[in-house]
RNA sequence: GGAUUCUUAGCUCAGUUGGUUAGAGCACCUGCCUUACAAGCAGGGGGUCACAGGUUCGAGUCCUGUAGAGUCCACCA
């Protein structure tokens, strides 16, 4: 028997490690169909946040969906790496304790990230205990483990040598802090507080100037042009001369190039190839020199002459000094614009030119941009984050994927003299490998086949790929689903998954995203305590549309709870009556039987069609509501009438059954806490039974607009004696043409025998009356009355006669339309002909009672 | 500049290929400790669906425009 109260710690304890050891999470890779997904890899190195509950969640649902509707169903769980995020933090650990992670070396430092990976992995494994998930860990991998390694190696080959992978030498995102270069998905645009400085740049010869503005002076020493727009009137014959840079006194020409826009700045732009990206290609359009000025660690070089030595900022100070005292600085605007920074450390990027591995994307994007067009596509849920992964395949630049760091699978080519050669292992004696390791990404988007043991053709690849469905949240489209779309369609020809399903961000209850500077972070672990994990869960998914953002409202975890809790106490009520129930019995099914059986069929059917279009929103109100409304509120009560009747009691058990395995996806533990206690259940756990099907044999369409009357009927006796004041003891008379609903009506509304009236005469009649092709019920109060009551009660009756009368003004304008008779679906028009009919009915029957 | 989401009850959100009197939770009001549950039961109030047009027999839903809020991408000398 189960406890007076729902304590979710006590029920969710356990259960996880039970069903861990049962197997139940394991893939069999046996006959039957399967259903395959891969985890969204977090990084190794994090906290799981309320966004990866909520991910998590969604495919745990979908996971257990599947196992109980018959599929072999694999979900492979994993961490990443997650190169350079993980490298900041080992370095900031190093750094307390007053290491320097060069000092270390390579191969110390390496030790050190191992093992702070090994102490955070097993942080992750035991949040996702806490969800509840069932991954399949005997699958478990990491994208740096001996089999990601070699498919990323092979998959780095394979491009170099098709040509889809190069190095070249071009201006990159570079991170002075972590003295990496980054890709452009790793930096992050601020807009923080800077200046236009504006130059004197002398035109060689004469006492004029050109007033050349820019955010960066420093930069100065790198420049080797200054460009004007070849159609700006006001500089264009100015091309071909020589200005004089000032401070370094070098001569540089003045050239035209379209990249200057007129309408910018003051026209004139100072032009820095080996320090920017646009500076860079009109270095390029005029073969001009790249003259790099600071060091990897954004410190000025000897280029940069008496500020050598300097860190950028201070050479900025350093040099507006030095630029006053000559007079060379017209002025400094204070200005706000946007600055890259790097998403790990957090430092101002420095756009520096550099020389890196290279990822050709033009041929890889078509490839996925092709692919669309065709049947194999992958489907977005929802359908419009198709658009984000073509916007963004369309116009996409080349990926920079080397790195320089440690943390990561290093680049397999190796150097000899002037000679390369790209293998996995080393050619012979004199050759070097490329100190650097390629970007995190590069093996995460290999991730749904390199888990499954690709390159080879492992049994698993064979079975398990492509996946299904791979869940994440819509920020994440570019950074990873593009890179698995093309990594996966040049490797094995096929999308990695055939869905992919997007939720949205978790906000704060304000509507602000949840950050850590912010500090508006909520730990689950904590939700978790105080509510449970079932309520956590069953709050994510079913709060929301999909693809829409969530904002975290504890006060609805708190009422999820409480619908828990009311599961719990109808459970208690069902365990109580069917304790000595050992096998379903309907033969002797009554009105009310017949009437839940049916609608549990509907719910079951809708859940089904819900569950398959990934609408968990709407899976959890029908739920909600037929387990709260109908079972609780209705169907228990009136089963209290019948309790002699196996049949009822069968109909109780049997119902509640159901329920549990249509929740056990959502709330794993509680449904699993109460399953163990029915008295008939074809397995030993909830995890294994098999997901409800519609029961033909149990199915009586005809009962359910019967009961809707029913309740109609009992909820205006109800409604109409609360308002009239009708006592427990006031007499009564009832008439009604249909048993079922006679009987129903008796026991709820209590109608003794006691109390029906014979003599009516001295009382005054309060009468309640339905009459409709389906139901005919005429319950009349016998009571005293006063005066004042008996005028409240005629207003109330004209109140309700202008309403009806209303109605069917309206349903007979309707019905007169031409044209919607001609086009509304023929059983809307029957239906309005059929209510029509009743409320006038009912309008003479109210009528009546004035006269 | 491009893309995209949102605006529905006091609050947070649903609302299916358009179907005619728009739903839920919380909050609010009234009455109940009725034997599963007072974290509950029974009943009730509350919305010209941001605004303006259009298409249609019919618009919260489709189209156009306006206003406001959010997010992403690009640019940012």
């Amino acid at each position: 028997m189960l406890d007076t109260k729902y304590d979710h710690k006590k029920v969710e304890e356990g259960k996880y490690n039970y069903w861990l050891k049962k197997g139940y999470f394991e893939a069999k890779n046996d006959d039957r169909e399967k259903f395959s997904m891969v985890l969204p890899p977090p990084n190794v190195t994090n906290k799981l946040h309320l966004g990866h509950a909520w991910n998590v969640t969604i495919q745990d649902i979908l996971s257990r969906y599947k196992r109980m509707d018959g599929f072999d169903v694999l979900w492979i769980p994993g961490t990443d790496h997650a190169a350079i995020a993980t490298e900041a933090k080992v370095v900031a650990k190093l750094k307390e304790e007053g290491i320097n992670k060069y000092e270390l070396g390579r191969d110390g430092f390496l030790k050190e990230a191992w093992e702070w990976k090994d102490k955070y992995a097993q942080n992750i494994r035991s949040q996702w205990a806490k969800m509840g998930i069932s991954l399949d860990y005997t699958r478990e991998r990491f994208t740096l483990d001996e089999v990601s390694t070699k498919a990323v190696n092979y998959a780095f080959i394979k491009m170099y040598n098709d040509g889809l992978i190069y190095k070249g030498e071009k201006i990159i995102n570079w991170d002075p802090e972590a003295r990496t270069a980054l890709s452009n998905e790793e930096v992050i645009y601020k807009d923080i507080e800077g200046a236009f400085y504006h130059l004197k740049y002398f035109i060689e010869g004469t006492n004029d100037y050109l007033d050349v503005a820019t955010t960066r002076p420093e930069t100065l020493f790198g420049d080797t042009a200054v460009a004007v727009n070849p159609k700006d009137e006001r500089y264009n014959k100015l091309i071909g001369k020589n200005v004089i840079l000032p401070i370094v006194n070098r001569l540089i020409p003045i050239i035209g190039d379209m990249h200057a826009d007129m309408e910018k700045g003051t026209g004139v732009v100072k032009i820095t190839p080996a320090h920017d990206p646009n500076d860079f290609e009109v270095g390029n359009r005029h073969n001009l020199d790249r003259i790099i000025i600071m060091d990897e660690t954004a410190h000025m070089n000897e280029n940069a002459l008496m500020l050598k030595g300097l860190d950028r900022f201070t050479a900025r100070e350093k040099l507006v000094e030095l630029l006053k005292e000559k007079d060379l600085l017209i002025n400094i605007e204070k200005i706000t614009h946007s600055v890259g920074h790097s998403e790990r450390t957090g430092v101002m990027v420095e756009p520096y030119i550099s020389k890196q591995w290279f990822v050709k994307m033009e041929p890889l994007a078509k490839g996925v941009l092709d692919n669309q067009k065709t049947k194999n596509k992958i489907h977005f849920v929802p359908k419009r984050f198709e658009k984000i992964l073509n916007n963004w395949m369309s116009d996409c630049h080349d990926w920079c994927i080397s790195r320089q760091l440690w943390w990561g699978i290093r680049i397999p080519a190796w150097y000899k003299d002037d000679e390369i050669k790209v293998q996995e292992t080393s050619p012979g004696d004199g050759w070097v490998q490329d100190n650097d390791v390629l970007d995190t990404w590069f093996s995460s988007a290999l991730w749904p086949f390199s888990t499954l043991g690709w390159p080879d053709n492992t049994d698993l690849y064979k079975k398990y790929y492509p996946t299904d469905v791979l869940v994440t949240a819509y920020d994440i489209i570019f950074f990873w689903i593009a890179r698995m779309a093309f990594q996966g369609l040049e490797f094995t020809g096929k999308a990695p998954f055939k869905t992919c399903l997007s939720h949205g961000l978790i906000r704060d209850k304000d509507g602000r995203k949840m950050s850590k500077s912010l500090g508006n972070g909520i730990d689950p672990i904590d939700m978790i305590d105080k509510y449970g994990c079932d309520a956590l869960r069953f709050f994510l998914t079913t709060n929301t549309a999909l693809g829409q953002d969530l904002r975290f409202d504890e006060e609805k975890v708190k009422s999820t709870w409480n619908f828990i809790n009311k599961i719990w106490n109808a459970s208690r009520f069902v365990l109580m009556n069917t304790e000595n129930i050992k096998e379903f019995d309907f033969s002797n099914l009554t009105f009310s039987d017949k009437w839940i059986l049916t609608k549990l069929n509907i719910t079951i059917k809708d859940t089904r069609k819900y569950m398959d279009k990934y609408e968990f929103n709407n899976v959890g109100s029908i739920l909600y509501s037929f387990i709260w409304d109908d079972f609780c509120d209705a169907y228990i009560e009136y089963s209290k009438f019948n309790m002699d009747n196996i049949s009822t009691k069968s109909t109780l058990l049997y119902v509640l059954t159901n329920i549990l395995k249509l929740l056990h996806p959502f709330m794993p533990f509680v449904t699993e806490e109460i399953y163990s206690k029915l008295s008939i259940k074809e397995e030993e756990s909830i995890m294994i039974s098999t997901y409800p099907k519609e029961n033909k044999d149990n199915n009586y369409i005809d009962t359910l607009s019967l009961m809707d009357e029913i309740r109609n009927f009992i909820t205006k006796s109800r409604t109409i004696k609360k308002d009239n004041n009708i006592k427990k003891d006031d007499k009564y008379d009832f008439i009604c043409n249909n048993e079922d609903a006679s009987n129903l009506i008796k026991n709820i509304l209590k109608l003794t025998i006691e109390n029906k009236i014979e003599d009516t005469n001295s009382y005054n009649e309060l009468v309640i009356e339905s009459k409709t092709d389906i139901l005919e019920c005429k319950l009349t109060y016998y009571y005293k009355i006063s005066k004042e009551d008996e005028e409240n009660k005629l207003n109330e009756i004209k109140k309700e006669i202008e309403k009806l009368e209303n109605s069917i003004q309206r349903r007979k304008k309707l019905l007169s339309n031409a044209g919607y008779i001609k086009n509304a679906p023929s059983n809307l028009v029957e239906e309005e002909k059929t209510k029509l009919k009743n409320e006038e009915t009912n309008l003479n029957l109210l009528k009546e009672k004035l006269n």
